[in-house]
This record gives C-alpha cells, sequence and structure tokens, in this order.
DNA sequence: TAACCTGATGCCAAACCGGTATCGGGTGCG
DNA sequence: CGCACCCGATACCGGTTTGGCATCAGGTTA
C-alpha cells in the first residue's frame, strides 16, 4: 500500500497540478522531476478514495471531486502559512496580549507614555490594563492573569523580579495661601507641626511607612491628620486645609488651586521614591522581554 | 538543518503533546516511542521560528505562540478531514451539483418522479433545473454548463450519449362536445380533414415532423391550423374550436374543460413517442452514474 | 506509419522516520 | 547530602519513503 495518511507535500503537489493541468509543468514549477507528481497524485488519490484528476492525451482536468477539493486545499495551504506567520510573529512579540496593572497615582507621566510608545512600535499586541492595588499586582502575576506590574516601593518575593524604572524626589504639597507661598523650596523639618495628610490606605505597607520613616528622620514623629486613598485625595484636603502631605514628584504635574508643591530641601537623593515594574521572573513571553525593552529605553 | 518545510505529521504530533503537556504521554496516545516526538516538535521550532513549548522538569507547557498555533493547527486538521470526506462523498456521487435541462411537456409525470427519487437518495446533490429546448440542451452539453438533457426524439450528436427511457403512445386532443364524444378510440384517418395544431415551434426537427409523417403513413396530408410552442397551448387551442392536435400520453393526465384525450386506434406500437436522456458520453461524474441509475431503476 | 506528446513504471541512491539505548538535568525523598 | 526517579534530548541503526533517471505505454499529429 503507497498511503493511507494525507500529506502536505501531496497538498502542494495536487495544487500545482491542478492549477497548470500538466504534470509536467507542475514538476517544473515545484522544482522536481515529473515521476515523484505521478506517484504522489496516485497516493492523494487512494488516500482519498477519490479520482482527482482525468488523464487526457494532453495533459489533465479536474474531475467535480477534484475542483472541490482544490477549493479547500487552498484555503488550507493558505490558513497554514497564515497561522506560520502569525506564530512566528508572536513568538517574535509582536502579536498576542499584555495584561498590565497599573495602581491609581502611577497613570501620570512615565507609565502612560511607556504604554503609548510601546503600543505605537507593537500595534498588533493588545495591551489590558488593570487597576490593581499591590497585592492584587503580586497575586494576579502569580496565578498568571497578569503579566506586569507598576508599582512603587516594592518588596521582594520569590517568584517575582522588580525591576526599578525611575526614582522621585519628593515634594511637600502646602496650603496656598500660607506660611510657604513664594517660596521654592520647603525642610521637612518645617513641617513637624503640621497635621499631615497621608495615603494610600491600602493592604500592603508602603508610601505612608515611607513618609513616616523621613518624619522620624527629621526628628518628629508625623501628626497624622488623615490617611486616604490616593495622592489626588490627599492634595484635594490639604486644598481643604487639613494640613500638608507629601507626595512623588510626579504628581506634581497636576495643578490644583489652594495648594503648592515645593521640593524637600532636606532629604537626600536616596529618600526618592521609586517606580518600579514586576513580573514573573521566569516569563520567557517575548512580549513582556519587548515591552521591557521600550521602559527602559524610555528611562534611560 | 532538519526541516524547513511543515508536514502534518508535525502538525498531528504537536496538538498531540499540546493537549497532553507531555512527550511521553503524547508518544503514548500516538503509539509511538517518545524520541521521534522530541525531533518532529524540534524541527517544527525551528521551522516557524518559534518555541511553541517550555519544558520544565515535570512535562511542558505552551508559550503564547505555542496556544496560538494550538488553535490553528486544531482549525486546520479538522479542516482536512472535512476536505477529505466531502472529496470522497463528491467521488461518490453524494454531493456535488448537477445541472438537468428539461423541455415543457416532459415536466410531467415520469421525469419529476425520478428526479425527486434522486434529491431523496442523494440530498447533498444540488440539482439546477434549467428550462432548454432541444438545441440549448446540445449546446449546453457541448460547453459543460449542462450535464444532462431530457427530451424526445432527439438525433444522435457525436460526443453525445442517448438513452431511452420510456416510450408513449400518442393520443388525439379532440373538442368536446363535438363528434367523439362517448367514444373511447379514434383512429387517425377520421382526422383527414380536420384542422390539426401542431407543436412546438422550436429550431430543432421533432414532434411537428413526426406528426406529419404519422398523418402521411395514415393517408393524408395534415391541415395545419396552428404551430404553437407546447402541448398545453395546443390544447388550449382545441378546446378553443381551432381544430384537433395530437400528444403524448403523459400530457393527457391534465384534464381541461372543451376537449377529451382518445388513444389512437390505428397506430403500432413503435408509433409512439419516447423521452429519452442525453449526456455526454464521456462524463465520468459519478453524480450522473447515480442519476441515471436512478432513472433506469425507475422505468424498468 | 513515424515522430512526439502525455502520464506511468522500474530501479537505485539519498533523505526521512521510528525504535532502542543512553545521556543530562532537575526534583524529591530518605 | 546523595541517590533514585522522571523528564526531554541525543546517538545510532534499520526500515520506509522520496526523488531522479531511464524507460514504457497510450494517444495525437503530421
Amino acid at each position: 500500500m503507497m498511503g493511507t495518511n494525507m500529506n502536505l507535500r501531496q497538498l502542494r503537489y495536487f495544487i500545482a497540478v491542478a492549477e497548470e493541468l500538466h504534470f509536467g509543468r507542475a514538476a517544473e514549477r515545484l522544482h522536481i522531476s515529473q515521476p515523484p507528481i505521478t506517484r504522489q497524485i496516485q497516493s492523494l488519490e487512494e488516500t482519498l478514495g477519490a479520482q482527482l484528476f482525468i488523464r487526457t492525451p494532453r495533459g489533465v482536468e479536474l474531475t467535480q471531486a477534484g475542483s472541490l477539493f482544490l477549493e479547500e486545499a487552498r484555503n488550507i495551504a493558505e490558513l497554514l502559512e497564515q497561522a506560520a506567520d502569525r506564530v512566528h510573529r508572536a513568538a517574535e512579540g509582536n502579536l498576542g496580549r499584555l495584561d498590565i496593572a497599573i495602581f491609581g497615582t502611577a497613570i501620570l507621566s512615565l507609565i502612560p507614555r511607556i504604554i503609548l510608545e510601546f503600543k505605537h512600535r507593537y500595534p498588533d499586541v493588545k495591551i489590558v490594563m488593570h487597576a490593581s492595588d499591590k497585592l492584587a499586582q503580586i497575586e494576579g502575576l502569580q496565578n498568571r492573569s497578569l503579566d506586569l506590574g507598576f508599582n512603587r516601593m516594592l518588596v521582594p518575593v520569590p517568584g517575582l523580579m522588580i525591576e526599578e524604572l525611575q526614582r522621585e524626589q519628593l515634594y511637600a504639597v502646602l496650603p496656598d495661601p500660607g506660611p510657604w507661598s513664594g517660596r521654592d523650596s520647603v525642610a521637612l523639618s518645617e513641617l513637624a507641626e503640621q497635621p499631615m495628610v497621608l495615603f494610600p490606605a491600602s493592604r500592603a505597607q508602603g508610601f505612608v511607612e515611607k513618609v513616616s520613616g523621613l518624619c522620624h528622620e527629621a526628628g518628629f514623629a508625623p501628626n497624622v491628620a488623615q490617611v486616604v486613598g490616593d495622592g489626588f485625595t490627599a492634595m484635594a484636603l490639604v486644598a481643604a486645609g487639613f494640613g500638608v502631605c507629601l507626595v512623588p514628584e510626579s504628581i506634581t504635574s497636576v495643578r490644583m488651586d489652594g495648594v503648592i508643591c515645593l521640593p524637600l530641601s532636606d532629604v537626600n537623593e536616596a529618600a526618592g521614591v521609586d517606580i518600579s515594574c514586576i513580573y514573573r521572573e521566569n516569563d520567557s513571553s517575548p512580549l513582556l522581554a519587548n515591552f521591557l525593552q521600550v521602559a527602559r529605553e524610555m528611562t534611560d
């Protein structure tokens, strides 16, 4: 028995013969000799249990079954080609889906710029944005519902990789008009007696502890007026006269009536706060690799 | 280089591995040993330029590219199977299209019964009916726009096969009430003086000549009152008093006020008129073969 | 009838494929 | 810490398949 199983080679040969209607010309087009074509077509006909060609003295013509099979074969060959191309592109990180989590104040400045640039470079990658806090990001990464998270002051987690993209100075948000109107910087120690608005009120440690630590370094314990969910709310409370607050630099791009933002003069560079990304350390997805590359390029 | 060309076997192996997520179990399912799977998957990955699996200590998992390719591969495998099945059925005459031509009065009795029975036996064969006269049928068969024609008194044509299915007696259509009311037969010679309505007024010779010939055999030349397109019109003219006409038996299944149909008593059996079919003699279509078989069975 | 075209076939070498045995790496248990 | 144990990867061998060359068989054409 010649062959009971269809073969892609047979498909290619069949299409060539069906289009040329001539074994010899089909062989020429396929850069092989004519006998293999005869054999493969015979094998294909046997496999299908159908005569595909009518042999005539000057070539061949398609039977009805052959015409039908030509359509199907063309379609299948086309699908195969497309599939190969799509898989290749997916492997190179040009195609697919990336689930990215951000937290409230990170949606300013840097991260949207990175995402925008990535979408521009890889338009066929679908980016799904999730608003998740720190713990939700870690859980999402671990159960694979997320590929990448952006956050600040992340603590190491086994199996996850943390990569700092940028470090921002802290700014004080102060009521305006007020004692600091017209100044261009303020020392943290000046704020010792001020009621302070802290954020975020989230499950994981982070910015609240950071600010408390800085105050202690500056020689005082913060007088906590209120703990709120995010930096925008904190600024709004400062404007309403609740007190002062400390924020990462990027939030100062938001202008709000009733407050001024001043850099802290008495904290060193290392006291700044990071914007980092977190991802699975064994994630070999080329999409992630490409995204990280874009992120690194834009924070050089 | 192992293989730069995709293979159906690789597709099957890939699907098995992707579903088992384990080379060994995939091998077991495919009834082969494990090493060939390793090689075929490697070859496939090289061909696609994409890593499809992540090898882990306890098996493999799919990459994003692999997941994508699994969907495509499943789809393609499915299409291949369907295509093979459809082609097989087409080759057996269970699937496809048959273009059949009929002429006016043939739509009575026998031919619709044949077509109905064929449609019942081969429901996936699409039958396209064409109303064509004799010459159009021959042309249609020659240029392959038709597969089969039904007609009467066909003359041989090179390359076409004519097969008689049934022979019908001739009947006289006579005005009623009239001289023949109450009779149960009539001799053609009785109609010698009657004006006669002939049909069909077509390009090809046929029934008109047949009737003329019979009249001459009966000893008179027909007194032609009118030549019309088809038998129904002829009967209507008889009812209107134009004269008499001769028709094949099958038309007498139509009852029309103002006429009676009587068998001819003085013409022999051979004087009847045939219902035949005509097709290309080198047509190897299994659909046609199946149709002819049904037609023959129903006229035994 | 002879030359010429077509696809089909016999034969041989090269490539391909699967099986057995084995390797290398990672995990888990004692 | 080390020793089985399990996974996929590799080496090697034999059978099958595939393609090329030469040739055949059948039909058309001159």
